[in-house]
DNA sequence: GTGAAAGCGCTAACAT
DNA sequence: ATGTTAGCGCTTTCAC
């Protein structure tokens, strides 16, 4: 029962011109007698006009929405990715570009091969103008799949192998540094780091700027225990470090979840933060505010980070600059109570 | 100097075949002759072709995505909408039915009356089949607006004036027994609720079912301090309770986020959670787990309900079923340590 | 400055 | 069972 969407032909006979005057005033091209293009206005006005997207795509072979891509691996992997609040602040910092120029964001996940496939398929069929890609694993083959079906791509974080692909990332060893020297200024002897998975090249430059700023204020490098960025390993992580070395008064742990989760085990034990130990965490996620005490953390500016790669998109899709290119963060010190 | 996309055309000059055929068989429509369907795919293989998503929208109108809109007033809106698990396991959960569709969600910010206007656009465009919608306003003027625009819509709990649009939502009258019954069981005599805004209609009747069963047990109605569903604001009301009844042996939270608030300031009083006050919270959120102490709560299934709402839109854009439905979800009561 | 006409890549009648 | 044909609604030369 569904009356016809009018449609540019409608409008053109409303207001009694061709539907390639109407065409030119919607677009916002000159050239148009200022006379007709009201006339062509109020036509659209009545008649409720709105431009068909897929018509409007199929000739311009734009479509105005970008894919943003969750990749990695595995498992339960799409009912954790928004566990974790860094994505939530990935999706806020793209929007916030993107609604500026009247793009959407598709929402995908590639968590196995099978999804991989379909998601290069996605945009290959041109249903977005390019990709904006977030991975969670340290080797990922989906920029190489979207490279080469020369989709127009730009990953957060640098990925391990070099592409010839645009990316934003943070300097993760000046991040590093930034914990080392409070921790010393804040008359820290005895430290220790709760670290990433080795395989991360982000954990691994944090762990190497925390240890080369040790190094030049002449202490001995840190011990160090793995975790794996969540809550639970960190809180094991920290437990270990007190095992081997009860004497730890600083801690500095490669992101917030895993800071949280030594705090709540450095309480349970009776260690007093920051009085007896204290914690710096990384990255600035909400829960750093929140976590009892509040974290001192290391800042990535992660909504500044992915408008920029909203950003460094549109530029390539435009055709306004082809080469790529890697943006670089600069994080920063917030000093709250756990150090 | 992009090679041109390969077409249905080439593909079927490839294959020594008509367009019409090579259509037939990326559909998967019938009345193809098999060795011919060889043939195509064959072809299909080697000149690596992707149908044209454009191209089929236009003619079958069907775009093969749902915006998923999150609505409501104000401000910081969009920064802090991801803040909140709540709306990851959302689009968890409606991503979790779209794929096995082979639909795609659009992300939508409707925060003020020109997004508003803009996100009507967007699928009057037809560049979406229909809209998901996850409303945090108690009068959101959105439904009415696709409504009358004829968008086929499914809304995420049901709003506050009757509307005919389908839904899905929880009993959370229901839910608020739950809470009341295990209080009591626990032998708890003196109990205090942290309350919803009085606008929400969750939280009212959150609210009213903790408050009959408590009749049913023959006790006096609880005090209710305010809160606004921040952390923060479950602190507050917290301290305000414990400074007015300073006996209160119970507390139920209308959601997660403020009993972790009010779990803090417990902490910091030093009340001892269970023994001293026992805590249960609403919604089973992953803080849920990570506060210490893990909370007892009244688990929403938010994946579940996401994903019926995705089933309910996919109907009613196949026209499987038009008139609308509203599917209610039962709560269920998560015993953990704070209660 | 405006209109006529071609065609973007696909599906779906209809004809065979 | 397969091919022919007519559009879907729009942008964009190219004439005028």
């Amino acid at each position: 029962m569904h009356r016809q969407a009018p449609t540019l032909e409608d409008v053109a006979r409303e207001a009694g011109v061709s539907r390639a005057t109407v065409s030119r005033v919607v677009n916002g091209v000159r050239n148009v007698d200022p006379g007709i293009q009201d006339l062509v206005r109020s036509a659209i006005e009545r008649t409720g006009y709105t431009p068909n997207r897929a018509a409007r795509a199929l000739v311009t072979r734009r479509t105005g929405t970008v894919a943003l891509i969750v990749s990695g691996a595995g498992d339960a992997f799409v009912g954790h990715v928004f566990a974790d609040p860094f994505f939530g602040r990935v999706v806020n910092g793209v929007v916030g570009y993107l609604r500026l120029h009247a793009m959407q964001p598709v929402l995908l996940f590639a968590e196995s091969e099978a999804a991989r496939k379909q998601v290069v398929d996605y945009v290959r069929q041109g249903s977005a103008d390019g990709a904006l890609v977030v991975s969670v694993q340290p080797d990922d083959p989906l920029p190489d799949m979207l490279l080469s079906a020369r989709v127009p791509t730009v990953l957060f974080a640098r990925p391990a192998r070099t592409v010839p692909v645009s990316c934003v990332d943070l300097d993760h060893h000046a991040g590093g540094r930034l914990a080392a020297e409070h921790l010393v200024a804040r008359g820290r002897r005895r430290l220790a780091v709760i670290g990433a998975p080795p395989d991360l090249r982000a954990g691994r430059e944090r762990l190497a700027g925390f240890r080369a700023a040790l190094a030049r204020a002449g202490r001995d490098s840190p011990p160090v225990a793995e975790g794996a960025f969540t809550l639970d390993s960190g809180a094991r992580a920290m437990a270990a470090l007190l095992r081997d070395h009860p004497a730890v008064d600083g801690v500095f742990a490669a992101n917030d979840l895993m800071a949280q989760g030594a705090c709540q085990v450095l309480r349970e034990l009776g260690r007093r933060i920051p009085e007896d130990v204290a914690v710096v965490g990384f990255d600035d996620a909400d829960i750093a505010v929140t976590c009892r005490p509040p974290l001192t953390t290391v800042r990535q500016p992660v909504e500044d980070m992915a408008a920029a790669m909203a950003r460094l998109l549109g530029e390539q899709v435009q055709g306004t600059r082809t080469e790529p290119r890697t943006l670089v963060f600069e994080p920063e010190l917030v000093v709250r109570q756990s150090a």
